[in-house]
DNA sequence: TTGTATGCGTTATCAG
DNA sequence: CTGATAACGCATACAA
């Protein structure tokens, strides 16, 4: 037993009225007679009539759901930014399609691929870490379809975009460190190729440049698959440790290279921040919990969830093409919890 | 310039052959010549041809596509469970679309039936903490609707379901309280009408009756909302903190609950589990790095999710209609960090 | 005010 | 081997 829905034509039989007829009484047309109308929307009232979402996708030439690219569900951020976006669609009547690219280029192209053909009406993404040809995101663009990038953008395709301000969040955050004492500073970073990442390290050097600090290579410590390998980041944290002038603090420049360096330097033995200091970029629930508290770099991710859902509304909605794009840079909020007193 | 996929009428029209012919082509029928299948196939390469799911959808009475419903998206256990189904659905091809009832039985129904008036092929549900009325759901399964329940079930609904042993994970744990020396052991539940509060509450009872130790009424408090609402929380540990014969440990039945009354007793400068102990079921990723590290109660999530879109595929592929149902009884992970000796 | 015919993109059935 | 036609459920231009 097929779950089978009723359809216009089991009213139109039921009440000898031809499908139009119904058709128009269920969407309250003028043109049909009020009697008629009741009768109809009595009848589909009693036997739960539901139009065919298909049906309708199908003729309308649009299904009143979007997709969501992220690389890891189980993140906060993300998951955090989903809630976000899901709250803003269903108050709009679009259902949400997540998926999932583990970093992943090759997902990211298939996902992007089976969700366009799967004709959503429009795409929210953040990026692969992986991904370094957008030539295909810029050809669905380009043939029509609606995107808005959030978190990790693509700088040069020219579309809506919803970020956190990362250059200042890691300014600040590594400003706080060298207000806090701390002179030999090392970061820990996602892919290079990410937007995120280029903007973060930006803040950091320019944070270090003003205080006159030189850059050592030795303390950039990349993670191309941003911590979702958390092997990556023991080599980073392993090797800066290992080092002759070791750092004696740590940027971490995303949520899971966060959480992934603290676990590190716990499993060591090393107190944050007595033995070292760290701050990174995070969304976890539970940092303010960590004895002592941990200072992290929080970004708003509920709220550009909900900015990215609304301006991609706003490019749903717009009939003409929409040939200006808002870059929304939301604060970061640097949230300092442990003493700054360098041990 | 909307977004105009390809049809297989602009490869026919190209091409000079008929619809049915191309079809068949694409679906590679031994019924077409060789020249004209590679002529096809070539150029819907060349073109970038995809097949309009939709229209298949409505030729085949199938979207290709499941809905998942649960209280909240970013909620570390969900969005572990998110994970998992998301997963498993993107390698049998397909598409996950989420809503979240924000523990609400009229968000719940609107999703419900938003989901079902035909979009979807089935459904993996988490009950919401509100809903008292199952008979919406009773119905989309009696009317052939596949559905499977996971974490929060419907013990009278007949149909597949994933839990974890929510009676031996609190048995387990409050067990373990009571061997560390605790005996006055308070529970902050969630919903009593939630499945599984009664079997976590079972669990509780069971070991404190073993050890002979009647069951202190005071001592339990319900939040409604499963500390969606942290006032709610609040009110509980206050309310427990403010009895006469205080309780000396906490057994905390949800993550949420876990990190508020965690939360709490910390603000209120108690420490756990020197002044309070406590342990609760939780999915955090954090909960090694507190100091001390917190004991708790974790599901396997990620697990949980696979199980249960493994348990719908099951029911999406088998062409009669399924009548023997499995319930999946997953280990909870009892996970004991704190030194065990009471303060 | 209501009914008939057409099309959205695809495949299945039946002809040729 | 290939083509014309109907059907999936719905909305609408056109008839009546």
């Amino acid at each position: 037993m097929k779950f089978e829905a009723v359809t216009i034509k089991d009213i139109a039989k039921a009440l000898g009225l031809s499908t139009s007829t119904v058709s128009r009484a269920l969407r309250d047309s003028y043109e049909i007679s009020p009697e008629t109308k009741k009768l109809v929307l009595e009848y589909a009232e009693k036997i739960n009539y539901h139009p065919n979402p298909i049906a309708l996708s199908l003729k309308e030439r649009r299904s009143r759901s979007i997709g969501v690219i992220v690389s890891e569900i189980a993140n906060s951020f993300f998951s955090q930014a989903i809630d976000g976006i899901e709250s803003i669609a269903y108050n709009n009547g679009y259902n949400v399609i997540i998926s999932q690219t583990r970093e992943s280029q090759e997902r990211e192209q298939i996902n992007l691929n089976y969700l366009t053909s799967r004709s959503v009406d429009g795409l929210i993404i953040s990026v692969s870490a992986e991904t370094s040809d957008f030539s295909f995101i810029k050809d669905i663009i380009s043939r029509g379809m609606p995107v808005v990038f959030f978190d990790r953008v693509v700088p040069d395709i020219d579309t809506h975009k919803v970020v956190v301000d990362n250059y200042r969040g890691a300014f600040d955050a590594t400003r706080h460190l060298l207000e806090s004492g701390y002179r030999r500073i090392a970061a820990v970073t996602n892919s290079e190729t990410l937007s995120i990442t280029q903007d973060r390290m930006a803040g950091y050097r320019a944070a270090l440049a003003e205080e006159g600090i030189a850059e050592e290579p030795g303390y950039i410590r990349s993670c191309p698959h941003g911590g979702l390998v958390l092997a990556e980041v023991n080599t980073a944290v392993e090797g800066l440790l290992a080092m002759e002038t070791k750092p004696d603090a740590i940027l971490a420049l995303s949520d899971k290279l966060t959480t992934g360096c603290l676990r590190i330097l716990k499993n060591k033995g090393l107190q944050v921040p007595r033995d070292m200091g760290l701050i990174g970029f995070s969304n976890s629930d539970l940092t303010e919990l960590i004895d002592p508290p941990l200072s992290i770099i929080k970004q708003p991710a509920l709220e550009m969830g909900e900015v990215a859902m609304n301006s991609l509304l706003q490019l749903l909605n717009s009939k003409q093409p929409v040939t200006e794009f808002n870059t929304h840079k939301l604060a970061p909020q640097l949230i300092i919890r442990t003493s700054s007193v360098r041990a």
